[in-house]
RNA sequence: CGGGGCGUGGCGCAGCCUGGUAGCGCGCUUGUUUUGGGUACAAGAGGCCCCCGGUUCGAAUCCGGGCGCCCCGACCA
């Protein structure tokens, strides 16, 4: 269903609500993405929903060809659960514990590593039933003590996370690869340069992890890496190990794991400082859950063997602020064209005027859902503001001056370029 | 969890110190105007001044208690 400004619900504003300071929670508010409910809590507006369900399904897709399985967890959990890992006690405040009418005592789930391992625990009884990835892509919540700069750091946000189980060492190293990989496809289809570096693994435990980090200078982590992350092509990969090889041995680290040593062997042309903001991270913890929770499957000699696991989380509603992060100028956001809310925006120039709206008419039918057609009864000047503001990749934009020779205006926002050009002409261009 | 700040129309704010008819800009509605970078003029609508209690003839304003939100730090995907 092609979209009308008109008929939207896309609240945006001139002015900056006080409550936000950074950069992309002002540009967010600004642009009709989000509303905020409560402290760290957001409502998805619209045109924010777009957004986040595009990179939801290039996550999906990337972590589908990867060979995981989704599945949907709840986001409610029982305390039970979480008392068999020990974690119950260990998680602290940041968990939200609440109870039931029965006074049973559950909690609304800031990750799903046992409820994950009960399930297979339950399904799987033999090797032969393993290995296996296993995703979803679900809300969280985490208490934080103080939520701030918008949907970066929020209590309620949305992860996808996956859960390898194996046999294994090698075989839960090699699931850790391919998520790795996946990652990094997942990132490059997004639009936004990432970079793994080598990570503590906190409160989930194990000994093998890495942070997936955006650049962006208003980044929460300093971050030193090697000029050589700038050009990688994960999409070109064919082999696993070999890219896996290849972005481990390449220096990344943020400031807590940064390592004078193994910088000082960089050529200084290659050194890079610069600002990072998490969106992703991925760990190899081991036996730690299977044990604890005792879920063993029957070995081809009878043995009980307890899966290794490893984890893999991104943060599918902080990329949303960390790419805006990455990606504005003073005017607004400047999206990808993989995730943003509409590639295209048609900007009537003069409403009412029969040849613009029918250009327009044309375009829109032409273009499809994927477009959002600027259809008020608007001055140019405040159709131009909000096209920027909210960062279509491509303004067409319609008036009576090009028209009357069957000319549209096409703008790319990320460079400004623009283009006079005959209408088949600019749509090829949207369309390519 | 320590420190600081803020709650007044949809948004941004002033008024509070020194108690006395609730204001400004933007937005919204209607009309006219303008028509390629948030246009101009005019007329309107819209407020339990966060909540509860106290002081007072009278409280947005003073006092007490709550609640909410933000910022800095520690913490954290």
């Amino acid at each position: 269903m092609p979209m009308r400004l008109s008929q939207s619900l896309i609240p945006t504003l001139k002015e900056t609500p006080a409550e936000a300071q950074i950069v992309s929670h002002r540009l967010m508010l600004r642009a009709g993405l989000v509303r905020q409910m409560a402290s760290g809590i957001y409502a998805w507006l619209p045109a924010g929903l777009r957004v986040l369900a595009k990179i939801e399904q290039i996550v999906r897709e990337e972590q589908n060809a990867a060979g995981a399985q989704e599945l949907l967890m709840p986001t409610i959990q029982s305390a039970d659960l979480w008392r068999e890992s020990g974690r119950y006690d260990a998680y602290g405040k940041e968990m939200l514990r609440i109870t039931d009418r029965h006074d049973r005592e559950l909690l609304f789930g800031p990750t799903n590593e046992e409820m994950i391992t009960a399930i297979l625990r339950d399904a799987t009884k033999s090797y032969r039933d393993l290995p296996q990835i296993l995703y979803h892509i679900q809300w969280k919540f985490r208490d934080e003590v103080r939520p701030r700069f918008g949907v970066l750091r929020g209590r309620e946000f949305l992860m996808k996370d996956a859960y390898s189980f194996d046999l294994d060492y090698t075989g839960a190293l090699l699931a850790y690869k391919k998520m790795m990989l996946a990652y990094m496809r997942t990132f490059q289809r997004i639009g936004v340069v990432a970079i793994p570096m080598r990570a503590d693994t906190g409160q989930i435990g194990g000994d093998l992890s890495h942070e997936f980090h955006i650049l962006a200078p208003t980044g929460e982590s300093g971050v030193f890496y090697d000029a050589a992350f700038e050009t990688g092509n994960a999409a070109a990969a064919t082999n696993v190990e070999a890219f896996y090889e290849q972005m481990t041995s390449i220096y990344a680290a943020t400031d807590e794991k940064h390592d004078q040593a193994a910088w000082a062997a960089i050529p200084d042309a290659r050194k890079r400082e610069g600002r990072g903001i998490e969106i992703g991270q991925i760990f190899y913890f081991g036996t730690k859950y299977s044990e604890a929770m005792n879920f063993a499957v029957t070995g081809p000699d009878g043995a009980k063997i307890f899966p290794e696991m490893g984890s893999y989380g991104i943060g599918v509603s902080r990329l949303v602020g960390a790419i805006i992060e990455a990606r504005h100028d003073e005017a607004g956001i400047i999206w990808p064209d993989a995730i943003a809310p509409f590639r295209a925006a048609i900007l009537n120039l003069r409403q009412g005027d029969a040849l613009t709206d029918q250009i327009c008419a044309e375009l829109h039918n032409t273009l499809g859902a994927d477009c959002l057609y600027d259809d008020r009864a608007e001055r140019a000047g405040a159709k131009f503001a909000e096209a920027d503001l909210m960062g279509h990749p491509w303004q067409i934009i319609v008036g009576p001056r090009g028209a009357a020779n069957g000319q549209v205006e096409l703008k790319r926002r990320a460079t400004g370029e623009r283009f006079e050009l005959a209408i088949a002409e600019a749509l090829a261009k949207v369309q390519a």
